[in-house]
DNA sequence: TTTGTAAGATAACAACGCTATGTAATAACA
DNA sequence: TGTTATTACATAGCGTTGTTATCTTACAAA
């Protein structure tokens, strides 16, 4: 229902299942804890996806390709990219949401590690940097205010830009950012 | 009823007010037009505060002066600001959303004018990634993802990175900043 | 004075999430 | 194995939601 964007009502999601509303509330604890379990189902999901990338011997290119994958996972989803940060929603475990952002410090750890940025790089902040950033521009085109087409340009240099102000050589940044941001994305789910 | 943290019901703002709900649909077209106009007002209220600041001799400054007092709005109402930014409400004038970027924009230009950022910097494009970072940084408090203490300084070190990344002086960036920065959280409204 | 138009109060409607109740089916125990 | 306790969940209904249909009333124009 998310999916094809129609409102999820508890008596439409029943609807030809054969099964009453009451099945909701045994399981899921009523409308807001099913919604909160779609939630958690969403970290789990991205948290498999951006599990499922490689490590090349390029980290800073990984570190876009995991950019990349968190991006494509919200455009090929964007109803459950809005649900996932729904703060009003119970999500009992946050594991899977810290894991997906433990991703991305590796990345970073492995790019400070490779001499690619600077050593007193602190990689938690850089994460949680690269984080909001791409939380800020997929949010703005889940919700429709700005189209995917006008986000993406400005993600790829923004990105482009912390990679420089971390260390890297702008040339070197701009190649590894081009290569794994075409892998991020291209690897369809 | 934002504020409050009460659902906004059309039957719970029409309490009271000797009006009834009919006149919602007279003048704002039902639920969903009234909401737009919220977020309209939103948007003209932000245009204001920004309009409201100085320029100083210190364009970098004024710039993370500019994002602290974006950051300080959505900090003072974060209902309104989700509200701003939920993109299946009508918004039918965009020129007070359009406005607030124009000031990033100017700020931006202003920093390079002043030798502060590189000449070769596109002011649209970074003001862009200024915006989408910090719309990033406002909707991880306003939805309670995160409290606003930890939001904090992860913007304020990645604000600093993307200065740097300019071509400003990391020094200089960072005293810019924090002067910028307290003076923008500074007056609250 | 008459007539046309619009505002808006009243009331009802469909759909929502949720709960109370009742009824099977399963599990636990003698 | 017969009895009991517990769980699963269908049925039905409650209260509230946004919305609309109806109708009265006020005001403006002719």
């Amino acid at each position: 229902m998310l999916a094809r964007r129609e409102t999820v009502t508890l008596r439409g999601l029943v609807a030809g299942t054969g099964v009453s509303t009451m099945a909701v509330y045994t399981y899921f604890d009523g409308m807001a804890g099913l919604l909160g379990a779609v939630r958690q189902e969403g970290f789990s999901r991205l948290a498999v996806r951006l599990s499922e990338l490689s490590a090349t011997n390029d980290p800073v290119s990984d570190l876009a390709e995991t950019g990349a994958a968190y991006v494509a996972s919200a455009q090929d989803n964007p109803e459950l990219y809005v649900l996932m940060f729904d703060g009003s929603l119970p999500l009992p475990d946050a594991q899977a949401a810290d894991a997906s952002l433990q991703r991305l410090v590796d990345a970073v750890r492995r790019s400070v590690e490779a001499k690619r940025f600077d050593p007193n790089v602190d990689a938690v902040v850089l994460a949680n940097e690269l984080w909001m950033f791409g939380h800020g521009a997929c949010m703005l085109f889940t919700t429709g205010v700005l189209g995917f087409e006008q986000v993406e340009p400005v993600v790829i240099s923004g990105l482009s830009r912390l990679y420089c102000a971390s260390g890297d050589d702008p040339e070197q940044a701009s190649r590894s950012l081009a290569r794994g941001w075409t892998r991020g994305l291209g690897q369809g789910r």
